[in-house]
DNA sequence: AATAGTTTTGCAAATGTTTTCATAAATTCA
DNA sequence: TGAATTTATGAAAACATTTGCAAAACTATT
């Protein structure tokens, strides 16, 4: 029953039909006859035959794959922009080509080459900052590509996501508003890290045009994770001169900042208010819930994947961007009991 | 210079060899002249040529895949999971085809088909559960397969994981010796959901052999979510009669359920313990710490990754599964300060 | 029953590579 | 310098499909 390998012709042979007619009962039934393409599935059936896509894709066939290159997958967001996109893709048919480049922008153009060599249908690569490599192999290619999860008006190609700026400047705006005048940051390193740099550049601008500034020692450079930041918010805090808000670069930093308030006895925002970006899930739920930007990944992952299958389908339109707007969240671990929220 | 298509004939021609001579300077490089290597290499950078991995597939060449299908990438434990063994199998020259089931066994049926389509060099799975086509399928097919996450003694396809029930068993374990007989659980559905079931059970026997049950108003189900833990918490702790303890399904539920004590007025663990399952990045970290067994997932994503590539390359081996053991870790969530722990 | 029209099928060429085998070129050795 | 090796290259077949074209098999119409 079932032999070693159980190609296009073992079938047309079983069937007692030739391999074209095969082929068409998958890719047009419509043009085979009802009893054959019944013979035909029994036959498939039988042998346990499964389509060889790869001989379909050297047709100039599309590959129904997408590559989908990342800084790295094991991160609260990326895995919720990864799931949403990987999902919608499905819906469409497509199966997605992963690989993570761990914020190294050349391991980024090799895992781009190599998405290539396997002939995606199209590519999404996250950020807008990449090797000059890269933007001219894809281009070079002329394959689809698309940016996610940053938003900005001019880009080199299309572009679904969010303004980082906006979302650093909405915080740093309400964190001056609530009238706090003595401000930390925690931000991950900036370096290559395109969607960091523009939340800080925003919330640093918010905090100059309300005649703020952030001191030299306040400004935390901490690794991306829980850990990280609460060891260094928890150094910030063991000195008497504390501040009375610290902003975090995104909701993870914010986390191990609240935890370190709390371990040195800080009640949030009683005696310090803390701030996080990205909105991440459990960010509502945590004690106090955390005031934050929401930035919405499943949203950039699904509009994504149809800007993507738009840009296959009809590869000479004109691909646009779209911007995803942040939203600015206000909740408890901002602002004093009585200040408006909503 | 960047002509429509670039196939390896045209980069003969560019450089004035056969189109073998280039196929071989690919492939076989020593078996080509310095010079000639060197005038194929000009022609190809010149063409941007890119090799395609599509026709070296159909001739029995290996696709340079990897199967990876999961219930979800978006929930802390898969994505770390993810992310090392896509590192580790990367680090092997392989690229991963990823896609997501939701927890649905036909669904994930049909996405093992789509893999073999493309001829993937392999296939993970997750948990040792799965759809009697799925297993029939592979086997027939006879790809290399291996079951991630959960282990077990007697299972039909290799497995490199943890033993959920173990795992379960430690915490149970761990929660009656500190003296707890009034406990609480919340977990996700079993339904579909070996690795929760098994959890339980661990949990459940270890307590019955302490000589304790959980009462069934105790004993909450919700989803995998910090606001549906937080939320069935909250309602656990509104009546009089309280548990002194609340084992959780994992450490996300278990975030949840912490939050609802913070948010109840209830100091962990003076006035109620929290145990989770997993060691989830920010665990360690919470405040207070929480305790939990971990189930390394990095680790079982590199030594997943290297069975794989084992099993690809030497596919009459007889692969065998592989247990990476659950550690109980006592932390400040589950017992008092005077509690001996490590 | 013959013709015209339509539907269904098969043949053969094409797709972009790799590989086996044979031949040509270069090198070594006497 | 010629024979014997060794090394480098090319021709052609193979891989698993799809597709354009034409032939064959039906249906409908007269």
């Amino acid at each position: 029953m079932l032999n070693k390998k159980a190609d296009i012709i073992a079938v047309a042979k079983a069937a007692r039909v030739s391999p074209s007619t095969v082929s068409r009962s998958f890719n047009h039934p419509e043009l085979v006859k009802a009893a054959t393409r019944k013979r035909i599935d029994r036959a498939v059936r039988k042998l346990g035959y499964i389509r060889n896509r790869a001989a379909q894709t050297i047709h100039g066939i599309r590959s129904g794959t997408l590559g989908l290159v990342v800084p790295t997958i094991d991160h609260a967001i990326f895995a919720e922009l990864v799931q949403s996109f990987s999902e919608a893709v499905e819906e469409l048919g497509f199966t997605i080509l992963l690989a993570s480049h761990g914020y190294n922008l050349d391991r980024e153009y090799a895992l781009t080459r190599k998405m290539l060599e396997h002939r995606v249908d199209g590519l999404a690569l996250v950020g807008l900052q990449h090797a000059e490599e890269t933007f001219a192999l894809v281009q070079q290619q002329s394959i689809p590509t698309i940016l996610l999860w940053n938003y900005a008006r001019q880009t080199p190609l299309p572009c679904v996501g969010s303004d980082n700026y906006q979302a650093g400047y909405l915080i740093g705006q309400h964190v001056a508003q609530a009238g706090h005048r003595d401000i930390a940051a925690v931000f991950p390193p900036l370096d290559g890290n395109d969607r960091a740099e523009r939340r800080f550049a925003g919330a640093t601008d918010a905090l100059s045009a309300a005649g703020i500034t952030i001191a030299k020692d306040w400004l935390l450079e901490t690794p991306y994770s829980v850990t990280a930041a609460k060891e260094a918010v928890g150094q910030l805090l063991s000195v008497p001169q504390k501040p009375s808000a610290i902003l975090c670069g995104n909701d993870v930093l914010a986390w191990g900042a609240m935890h370190a308030c709390a371990r040195a006895g800080l009640t949030v925002p009683r005696d310090v208010a803390v701030t996080g970006i990205g909105d991440f899930k459990g960010s509502r739920d945590f004690e106090p819930p955390l005031t934050t930007v929401r930035i919405p990944a499943r949203q950039i992952g699904q509009r994504a994947a149809v800007a993507m299958a738009q840009a296959i389908v009809t590869p000479d339109a004109p691909a646009n961007s779209e911007l995803i707007a942040p939203e600015l969240l206000v909740r408890a671990s901002s602002i004093p009991e009585d200040f408006p929220r909503h």
